[in-house]
DNA sequence: TATGAATGAGTTTTCATTCAT
DNA sequence: AATGAATGAAAACTCATTCAT
């Protein structure tokens, strides 16, 4: 009763088959006007397929999140920047995060209904959370440092900075799901942070 | 067709404690979780009796935003500032937008709900629009005063900073949805914003 | 108290208004997909205006369905035949029908509405049934004398002929609302009929 | 996808079984004012259930109606009668009918409920329209052999004769909806029908 | 006479989920 | 692993009717 590579590589493929159906369905409606019928039928896969893969709608969404922030997460930082200030270690973060931004594409447009999803969702929430904070004190590390350097001012919060950043491209992907002809983005985005980071050098 | 002052009053009386009840309803549930008879229960109304004043779940949603937005405006446009420098006016106004942010309490909790629905609701998202147009059209207005003063670097796009700073504050918002504990609401919006602004002064 | 005559032609004139609206509404949906809102919305009048009228859908009903009659019986035993042959009778009769139909137009599409709401209505089954009977015992009567006569062959039973010429009009109305394109109405009923009366000839 | 005979035998039992009680029903309350949940209980089974082999109350409608015309025209056309005179070819058609309708009992009670409801649902209209032009043409086609047999006079229009048979009996149907003791049904149709055969003879 | 706000049972349909096969 | 029939609570919305004004 040995399980065979192929049934086990089977099995991921089928994960990925059905993960990748759903972000179609989650971009045109949404999660929770997407029924587990609009999942299924774009998956190929019978009801009991689905379900056997994903004991619940809401674990489907956490699939689909987990994939989401695993690609996002190791995009970001894949780069090591340790050697260099602080301001050009921001600078390169935030032009990184544009370049990702551009290639997960409409993908940001999830981010929004994640969000509030999460609200309502506690393990979704804790999810949220648990990446946020990573992301939050990753940059307020390189606040730290630039404050220590004396490269920044030294009265700067580093956690306003980090969530302002963070913020910043939130709140602006937001606003291009309602406004896309009003907003250059990511340029807006990318701009409006670097005036941040000059804001905070001395 | 013709309507005494009295049955106008009892009328907008009505509609008023519709939408009391069902802010208080979205504010626990979300929009998408709530459901019509949730709307009706919290109004102390009967089915028909709601539905009499608000046409459909969508047409209720229109009614607490178009409210949202008209006590928002109202306060935000109050006070004149056109005296004063471009800098001092950004103040102001971030600065008058964090205590309406305080009084308004945790309606900005709403925010990302709206915005998530406004992506699939077309007259959701089209007024959504016209207040984020109005919004960053008033920002980037005093931007660019600021360039023409000589206050502001001359190759700034004002609005970039303008749709920065509102991304500041909505996605610092999203932010407090699933962080509440590691952000300081709203001090690190106006800190962030203010570094912005900072930012582009000569 | 005395009413005075403006005011009476004034309730009439209402009702008429009422019963014009809700011809067009019932044209349109038929009876039992026109809700009380439709006919009040066509009608002009409020609510509490139109209940004041008819007190309630089926009274509404029975007020269209009388004058239908009343339009149709007026017309249909306007001339008296009782000089002529007894072929010439049913002839004239017929031909008259035919006028008549073309007359009324398409309200002859409310007929089918009106049989099938019948089976379940008993008012409005007992006054199908009243007119129904005036018809078959007016044309049978006719055919009576026929027989009598020596026109008509004398196994004929009256009231099949009558039932049976009554039929063919309603049966090739039926016809006309789902195969218009396909019946030469009211031609078709016509000659149909004739055939009929001249297969009783001797 | 694929599906073992027992699964479509269950399958075909189920909707059968959905069908069987849907008549039962209409027959009580007729089609506008049966309510799904009518259908459903008088099924048997849960309302999920019923939805999974009907996606609704149009397409129950429709699987009701098709299932009466495929009973009725194999009936119908079961006997050749091509050896025969147009005329006796009518007559057998006609008793034939007779039998039919007796056989099939009340159902004709529903054919009235069909064509009122096919004047504002387009897929039941469609639906009726085939089955009409089928019987037109059916028996359009024996009164012209007819006409070159010499049998019939040749200014009969066959399509007018057809009409007014098929006419005759859906008339008949109509009237014993409202008038049962004075129809003697089938009775008054065949006599009815055979005179206007008789007349179109030479 | 006429208005329209209000009622609440009822409508059709959807949905996440289970389970025998 | 996978199928799809079945469940039944819940959804959004409709509707004939009433009644205070």
């Amino acid at each position: 009763m040995s399980q065979n590579p192929n049934t086990i590589a089977s099995n991921e493929t089928r994960r990925s088959q059905i993960l990748d159906a759903a972000i179609n369905v989650l971009l045109k409606k949404g999660f929770s006007s997407s029924s587990m019928n609009d999942f299924i039928r774009a998956s190929g896969l019978s009801k009991g397929g689905v379900y056997h893969h994903f004991k619940s709608k809401e674990d489907l969404l956490m699939g689909v999140v987990n994939r989401y922030f695993e690609e996002y997460l190791a995009e970001v930082t894949a780069i090591d920047l340790s050697n260099e200030t602080a301001y050009l270690q921001l600078k390169y973060f935030l032009t990184g995060h544009q370049d990702l931004l551009l290639k997960m594409g409409n993908l940001s447009q999830l981010l929004m209904d994640f969000y509030a999803q999460a609200a309502y969702i506690p393990r979704l929430r804790d999810q949220f959370r648990t990446q946020y904070v990573t992301f939050q004190r990753y940059i307020a590390d390189i606040v730290k440092i630039g404050i220590d350097n004396g490269e920044f001012v030294n009265t700067t919060t580093p956690n306003a900075i980090a969530s302002g950043l963070i913020g910043v491209f939130d709140g602006i992907s937001a606003g291009v799901l309602i406004a896309p002809d009003d907003i250059d983005f990511p340029n807006f985005a990318v701009e409006a942070a670097m005036a941040m980071v000059d804001g905070i050098c001395i």
